[in-house]
DNA sequence: CTGAAAGCGCTAACAC
DNA sequence: GTGTTAGCGCTTTCAG
């Protein structure tokens, strides 16, 4: 790895000089920048971005904190991209439960690297604490993303019980004559009621408290079709997916028996049989907001972002 | 953000002792440690490790390019938390086909924040010509995991074929009659012809040419059945994915009357129904070697490795 | 047109 | 016990 420096002695020149030439400025004469060019092409020069940031005390770095283990979500995706068109790098963090030690050591390394570290968390967090402490503990700032358990002036906050509302809406308007909702999180739970209330809805909706994973989904299975609903929706995609599992050993057909709407959007979710329906995080929305909090702007006052409602072939239409 | 210059002229002591204090080093009086200390904590400080680097010449963070776009793989996982525990500090980032550009920008911002990069490929690679030009255009050490289209000699050869050989001998012995082998991926089809050749099998194997995706799993539905075979071996588990489709679509049963083996060992491999056995990826030998590399030691003459076969539910034992 | 030099935050050799 | 200083690779101001 050549430096200018070695590129000045090398050939003679300056550092100045160096400079003025790799970056296609005037004022140097034409014999010297071919000799320049030609040194840094032949040892492949490539600047130090990391003694470029601190001379520059800027950081083109911004971390990406995500929880969720095996699956790089498309949000996370989707702000990843914007983030290098807009000349920054990302780099990529894992939180893993029971391992928030590692995390730490990674964010230490960090410091000096990072100005911003946006954060998603999962869905269904099982390290709230940790990622409540994180902001008192380095001096660089956090974006929340989806995150209601931490309030922050670099929030983006998406309000998934009216995207659940808006869900319900639209299976009521599909005349789905009752909906099971089976899981245990505040904020759908929330959506249920707000659809109840605010609207005039003749679906039907009952509520079957249960875990989030994937063997709560199977083990509902049978309140589930006991329930006689003709869609159930599921706290998340990997529940919904357990599900799968207990309509596949007992014979029971999705969508001709049951819908299933799960939550989340992951990948592997229009691969399933049949598609799953779910409600997908606002990718886009959120790293344009992600790149206005780091380009300084205040978003405090733009509202809340929505989920939408992707209809698979879980849905019987 | 404080620094130690800042500490030092707070508190009236040198930078010297100040560090001596952090450091938790001799030579430094009860009262001024406190002080400083105190300082310290109250500003939060932490050092700038961009600038310890740049000083130690010397890197903490070592690249990870991964290509798989939606998952980050077991064996990346692990390779990932080996390299915290030995004190470094990954940074990921992703290769999508297509957006080669995107990479290159990135890695240009890496030079001077890492030594050694280490790539994981897809198994199917989409990007093999750019993943071949890195070394030239970047003073950084790529390692190459399970990439037998790079010759280096920081490479961390996997031997895909004779990993099929032995899953095709592990049905030999549970007495499968016959076995279609459903891709067309040299490394999978030299292991079917050395499990031919070498070994004496009463399993009869044909094969069956396709592409590697889901859609193309899907599509040879008919055609793995008419085979009447009590096996079937796809080149990918997301080839097998599109087969469970197929199957649900045609009222067949896994494993009743087909037991599915994929490749790769994705982590929804075992939420699907049923759970669908694969070969996978040798995680931890993987992530061994890395470290060994990285530490400086040659690899070069250690033997290719091997993945396992993992039986689960897809197959009728 | 070209060069010298300061300084980003940190470490470590050397002095007192 | 404590302080001074050079230098990692880069950018930029100022002087010729």
């Amino acid at each position: 790895m050549i430096t200018l420096k070695e590129i000045s002695q090398q050939s003679g020149f300056s550092i100045r000089t160096i400079r003025r030439a790799l970056e296609g400025m005037p004022n140097v004469s034409r014999e010297k920048r071919e000799i320049i060019l030609e040194i840094a092409r032949k040892n492949n020069y490539t600047p130090n971005i990391a003694a470029r940031n601190l001379r520059l005390k800027k950081k083109n770095f911004v971390g990406i904190l995500f929880e969720n283990s095996g699956n790089i979500t498309r949000k996370l995706n989707t702000t990843y991209s914007a983030l290098i068109k807009e000349g920054f790098c990302p780099i990529l963090g894992r939180i893993v439960p029971g391992r928030e030690a590692e995390c730490k050591q990674m964010l230490f390394h960090w410091i000096g690297m990072v100005d911003y570290v946006v954060v998603f968390p999962d869905p269904i967090s099982r390290v709230k604490e940790f990622i409540h402490s994180l902001p008192q503990q380095y001096p660089v700032k956090f974006i929340y993303v989806d995150c209601d358990f931490v309030d922050s002036e670099y929030s983006i906050p998406v309000n998934r019980a009216a995207s659940v509302r808006n869900m319900i809406n639209s299976l009521n308007e599909k005349n789905f004559r009752k909906l099971l909702y089976c899981g245990n999180t505040p904020s759908r739970l929330q959506g249920v009621e707000e659809a109840r209330k605010d609207l005039q809805l003749s679906i039907q909706i009952e509520h079957l408290a249960s875990g989030h994973e994937f063997d709560d989904g199977e083990k509902t299975g049978p309140a589930v079709m006991a329930s006689k609903a003709d869609a159930v929706f599921f706290d998340t995609d990997r529940m919904a997916t357990g599900f799968y599992r207990y309509a596949a050993k007992n014979g029971i057909s999705i969508p001709q028996d049951i819908s299933v709407i799960g939550f989340d959007d992951e990948t592997f979710d229009e691969f399933l049989t049949p598609a799953l329906s779910t409600l997908a995080h606002p990718s886009e929305d959120i790293s344009n907001r992600v790149i206005q909090l780091i380009n300084g702007k205040d978003t405090a006052n733009l509202p809340p972002l929505l989920m939408s409602f992707i209809i698979r072939d879980s849905i019987k239409l």
